[in-house]
DNA sequence: CACTTGTTGTTATTATGATAACAACATTTA
DNA sequence: TAAATGTTGTTATCATAATAACAACAAGTG
């Protein structure tokens, strides 16, 4: 059995995660430590946590502001920590309280400041991160008019994205080029099933994960590749070149092979 | 009509707020700069934010990782808001999933603890804080098994008491001494309606707001009290001293004026 | 007295904020 | 075209404040 010497191995992660819901290190070690003791004057929560003695003092004093902690009036005075669910709950609390705030005012700032197009015609944007990606996709995607051209190969979003096409108004003519599809096709939907060509499947690139094009309305596009590695990046842009370029790539796949 | 030189006063007190959600000062300051212009360049940035020039690269990077602004190709470089609801909403779920994490945690190691008799026999425990005491005080009131004796002068938590006294096991006993009582009295409930006696009307404390006594069992016993100004503070205790002593206090109540 | 507790003040250490210097490039001007 | 000027993006360096760690001491306890 492992005993640690001071502050136990996991506590230190542990105490990563609380930080990031307000407590700085010693106030989560403290409280990790107080949770195993159930009940400890400061100087046991000092050996327990490997927190110097001295500090504790103070670090118990802002816990118990934070209501995670109570204290006895006995002295040598002994400390009792609240249960994780109420604490956890509490700091959680305080934190969406902030973000509440935070929204609203940012809101406020946003719907008056003077939007130029999003796009701005000719830029090219780079996007980062799966959900942020996810995002702007489906919002692109729900805009649109006419017609959604796609090359999917991305089994995470399959499903999301089947449903935000179903819900597109009926006249959007959708045509999607992917490596299989289950279910049934609806009307307004094209599906032609392909594997991806060799030089996608050769690629050195060991962790590929996906890599998809999406056109609307022949004016906006969004180009999305990913691997397990380097995480996602998208590149969108309404510029007439980067459509035209990637409307070549997809008539170019979609006659490939046949 | 105030013009900020740099940081819009506004600006700094929304940043404090993001802070609790995981950004720095200056991420803050940036994003919000961003919002009001709706892309801009790395130096439109910093003259609208109030961030040094140099610092706006390393903090947009930072901004781009946790998917709170897009980046073109372009050069200069322009940088893109995501809107303010996907933001918070992105950063919030970032908290609460650490949360979530720190929380089957904690209750691991909850459970794991020897966990001595809650209260400890002859120990009085201070509790700060309305949310705080209103757990513990609920939590004892839960637990009442034959009796509850009430002297109850705080109108805040009237609403949640009765409902959780309501809840209770019909064998107990439940007396209450109050300044009022509005609706019906259940069956199990003798209410005793008096105002508060003279020495606590004329006490010094402006902002008096309560002062409770609860009894469970005759065994533990929490007093509440708390002023606008210091806020609220109680104690709890399972010693027999500190329970008689407010048995006593409460039967004194009792007779008071008869 | 020997020991522990609670308190204070001082010193590292780190994270963050701020400034300066620079190379690369684009734009202007003679 | 060549030189001067300005901008961008990058890097290095410094300053400041928050946090952590330590040392010293007075008060309390057995």
């Amino acid at each position: 059995m492992y005993l640690m010497a001071e502050p136990a191995a996991q506590a230190v992660a542990l105490a990563e995660s609380l930080k990031s819901l307000g407590l700085t290190k010693y106030e989560a070690l403290v409280y990790i430590a107080l949770l195993q003791a159930s009940e400890a004057t400061a100087t046991e929560i000092h050996e327990l946590s490997g927190v110097p003695r001295a500090s504790v003092y103070p670090v118990l004093e802002r816990l118990s502001q934070k209501q995670l902690v109570s204290v006895s009036n006995t002295s040598p005075r002994r400390f009792n920590p609240e249960r994780p669910d109420d604490a956890i709950e509490s700091l959680l609390r305080s934190v969406e309280h902030d973000a509440a705030r935070a929204k609203k005012n940012l809101n406020r700032i946003y719907s008056q400041s003077a939007r130029r197009e999003r796009g701005d015609q000719e830029l090219i944007w780079s996007i980062h991160g799966g959900d942020h990606i996810r995002l702007r996709l489906l919002e692109m995607l729900q805009a649109a008019d006419e017609s959604v051209r796609i090359i999917f190969y991305w089994d995470h979003l399959k499903g999301e994205l089947v449903e935000r096409l179903l819900s597109l108004k009926k006249e959007v003519k959708i045509e999607i080029i992917t490596d299989g599809w289950s279910g049934p096709v609806p009307g307004q939907v094209k599906v032609l099933v392909k594997a991806p060509p060799m030089e996608i499947q050769k690629e050195p690139v060991t962790n590929w994960q996906a890599g998809c094009v999406f056109i609307v309305d022949k004016k906006k596009a969004m180009v999305v590749m990913g691997s397990k590695d380097e995480g996602f990046t998208a590149l969108y842009s309404e510029s007439m070149g980067f459509v035209r370029f990637f409307t070549m790539y997809w008539n170019f796949f979609l006659n490939w092979g046949q």
